[in-house]
DNA sequence: GCTTGCTATGCAACGAGTTGCATAGGATGA
DNA sequence: TCATCCTATGCAACTCGTTGCATAGCAAGC
């Protein structure tokens, strides 16, 4: 219902074809919601058919593009949408459910497990340091940004302190998966 | 594509008829794993006809009701999924979209985006204090828990961490949006 | 010269998930 | 007594999101 609104934010930053955002839902907008190239193209033609935003045809590129711009319509719909309430979130944590499971499981499969969450904690601490390194490159002087950058400063310090916070659950959780028994 | 997985380990915990599931996906199992009624009927239907579960009539409450217990297959169906590798969290965190998108509105905009995120603040705390009450009713003496105990107790753990980390986030949000232009 | 990979877009089919509505008995309260 | 709420289950219709596949030109490497 709001990849819509996501799409708008985007393009608003940046301009861009469906396969510029689809890179970027892969990078940066990605962190807190994510899409495929195929959802991004088919909401991208809904939204120009509502004349929220425009295309532009850039026939130099080896493959032609359409490159998508936000317009009026698109702006107030994005102010609409600001002011309503905020949804709750829809949490789906696999890992969650995993471990309450092991309860039902045997030693072999609680091994497995430990492993597996070693494995899941390792991309954890490399998506720590990506946004780290992205941090230093993007926001070297927080004292001397504009507003927008300010606000994507304070969204990457989320996902700064999200990552930070699953590091420490996680070594709680294997901590616990390895005392078990006893 | 893992409903099914949620309700097996709830079913396992505690056996129990579809309208029981949905009330825990509103609480306890709701923290990680979220799911209407509608979608619970469905797939628990689906999961008597594999023979993952049986149903049992309980036809002395005021409706009568089908309670449900995992069976050999379903346990297996389990076993297998926990050596699964666990699949990287989808988020969608529709807040962090707002903030970004409030680069591109006005002032009375600005403010009232303010006023959401402290409503929205206020939701996590009220969350915060739930989860610590749970904690101190149902886990008052951590040294002398079984395995599924502690299990269910480091999966509160995270749930308390991640709200303390939202509330602590959710300051740094308002102070920046205060801060803005100047 | 051939394969592989990247940019760039798209169709078709399916499965997951939501929303609105319906039923029906018992309890609670004005 | 009548309205409302709670337990308990379910249908139908819809939208959201994923997966597999297809095309097509250009670049890079073997």
């Amino acid at each position: 219902m709001a990849l819509e609104h996501a799409i708008l934010v985007s393009l608003l930053e940046q301009p861009g074809s469906g396969y510029e955002l689809a890179r970027r839902f892969e990078r940066s907008i990605g962190r807190f919601w994510t899409a495929t190239h195929q959802q991004i193209y088919r909401v991208l033609r809904r939204m120009e058919t509502d004349g929220w935003i425009i295309a532009e045809e850039v026939v130099g590129g080896r493959p032609d593009k359409r490159s998508y711009s936000v317009v009026e319509a698109g702006r107030d719909v994005l102010a609409t949408w600001l002011r309503d309430p905020v949804q709750p979130e829809a949490v789906r944590h696999e890992l969650a459910v995993k471990i309450r499971g092991a309860a039902f499981t045997d030693a072999a499969g609680r091994t497995a497990l430990v492993a597996e969450v070693e494995r899941y904690r390792a991309t954890h601490e490399a998506t720590l340091a990506r946004y780290l390194t992205g941090e230093r490159r993007d926001f070297p002087d927080p004292g001397a940004q504009d507003d927008q950058h300010r606000l994507q400063h304070v969204v990457l310090r989320g996902g700064i302190a999200y990552e930070r916070m699953v590091l420490a659950w996680l070594d709680d959780v294997l901590d616990t998966l390895r005392g078990l028994g006893r």
